[in-house]
DNA sequence: TCTGGGGTCCTAGGACCC
DNA sequence: TCTGGGGTCCTAGGACCC
């Protein structure tokens, strides 16, 4: 029998930011960007979301509904130790496991009918361990799909379980709302709305060939899903297939000139996650966001594949040059794509890459501030200082 | 006071080759 | 003269997710 148990930690990053400060627990609490103007709210606890805070909402417009939430900003490297906590016990409950993101995974457990007499008993008790063990909650939902123990998890939050039964599943389904359903954003809803189909039932009742007529590939699958027809395989873990930084830049810019020490720095830091990970990449992208936010994105190959500062730099500029004419730009992100992992073999190592390993040599010995390229802005597009006077400002 | 950052997957169109 | 058809690779952009 098909059973799948999805995992999904309870507002991530305000959970850990009040493990690691008890002064912060029992409070409301956004985990937020670096710049107060132009930043979003990425985790929200849940005393702050009885103010209607919510991620992605804009930090002002946060404070504005919640002026009492502490602003605290992200920690990723501790975030990222916490995931692999989760990480390993998922992985101890069955190696039938895919990862889908630093705070969710789902467990297989099709295979393990031996292995746990008593299934639905087991896993509810392995959740509450696995509170206990990370010290922040974990939310779980159980049932013969993917999909729907998803949504059995994000019914169960805060700190619960809950566990759907087969011949229960499409009632289950119904009590959702379309832009519930994982893979519905607002662009698909628009479209099903434009087709007549206004809820899950609509749905569920659609034509499977109308669906892959209107919304393609993604159409059909959503509807496998819905119906529980989905067989794809889980993934255990895959190495990335792309590396990138970018962010906001506290004013806009307007020329490739302004936007050399951002490059410089956001070049660095691809490549210095590339090299963490033994890796390489083919094809260096930078992407700009404009002041109406409109996007536009270049991409030049790089060859030999590199994972050195400068070559990569030397490209985000070159595509910066085109790609900027003049309009006020408010983002800037490089990305390195179609990486190589040094288990597959190149045939030479360009005379860049022993550079970088020596620059690398004295980072680790010096701290990684001991040594950088001229002219990089070293620092994000703002301290973190700017919370301490946060409320004065509303 | 407009609207983050880091990813994945899919699609459409053009170039190129036989 | 008046111009095929199919496969593959590359690039740009869009939609979506947490």
């Amino acid at each position: 029998m098909k059973l799948f148990a999805h995992f999904d930690i309870d507002a991530f990053y305000a959970q850990v930011e009040q493990l690691k400060n008890p002064q912060l627990r029992g409070k409301p609490l956004i985990v937020g960007g670096n710049s107060l103007r132009r930043s979003v709210v990425a985790s929200a606890s849940y005393e702050a979301r009885v103010y209607g805070v919510k991620s992605g909402m804009p930090l002002f417009q946060a404070l504005r509904l919640c002026p009492r939430c502490i602003v605290v900003p992200p920690d990723f490297p501790l975030y990222e130790r916490s995931s692999r906590k989760f990480y390993q016990l998922l992985y101890s409950i069955s190696p039938d496991l895919e990862i889908l993101s630093q705070d969710e995974g789902v467990v297989d457990l099709s295979r393990c009918n031996l292995l746990y007499g008593d299934p639905i008993g087991t896993l509810r008790r392995k959740r509450r361990a696995m509170v206990k063990e990370l010290g922040i909650t974990v939310s779980l939902g159980m049932a013969s799909s993917r999909l729907t123990a998803k949504l059995a998890a994000s019914r169960a939050k805060p700190n619960g379980f809950l566990y759907i039964p087969r011949d229960k599943e499409l009632e289950f389904l119904k009590t959702f709302s379309l832009e519930d359903i994982p893979g519905i954003g607002k662009k698909t809803l628009a479209l099903l709305k434009n087709l007549g189909v206004n809820s899950v039932s609509d749905l569920l009742s659609f034509s499977k060939d109308k669906m892959k007529e209107t919304l393609g590939k993604k159409g059909e699958n959503l509807l496998l899903q819905l119906h529980g027809l989905d067989f794809s395989p889980g993934i255990a873990y895959e190495r990335p297939k792309s590396v990138s930084r970018g962010y906001t830049l506290e004013k806009d810019i307007h020329t490739p000139e302004e936007a050399r020490p951002h490059l410089l720095y956001l070049s660095d830091s691809v490549a210095m996650r590339l090299r963490e990970e033994g890796a390489r990449s083919e094809r260096v992208c930078l992407r700009i966001r404009r002041a109406d936010f409109s996007e536009s994105q270049k991409c030049l190959p790089l060859s030999p594949p590199g994972n050195d500062t400068l070559r990569i730099y030397q490209r985000a500029l070159s595509m910066a040059r085109s790609l900027m004419t003049g309009q006020p730009v408010r983002l800037l992100a490089v990305e390195a794509s179609s990486i190589i992992y040094a288990d597959q073999k190149l045939l030479f190592t360009p005379p860049e890459e022993r550079i970088m390993e020596a620059v690398e040599r004295i980072r680790k010995k010096f701290g990684f501030s001991s040594i950088r390229f001229l002219g990089e802005k070293r620092e994000g597009p703002q301290g973190v200082h700017v919370f301490r006077n946060a409320r004065k400002l509303f």
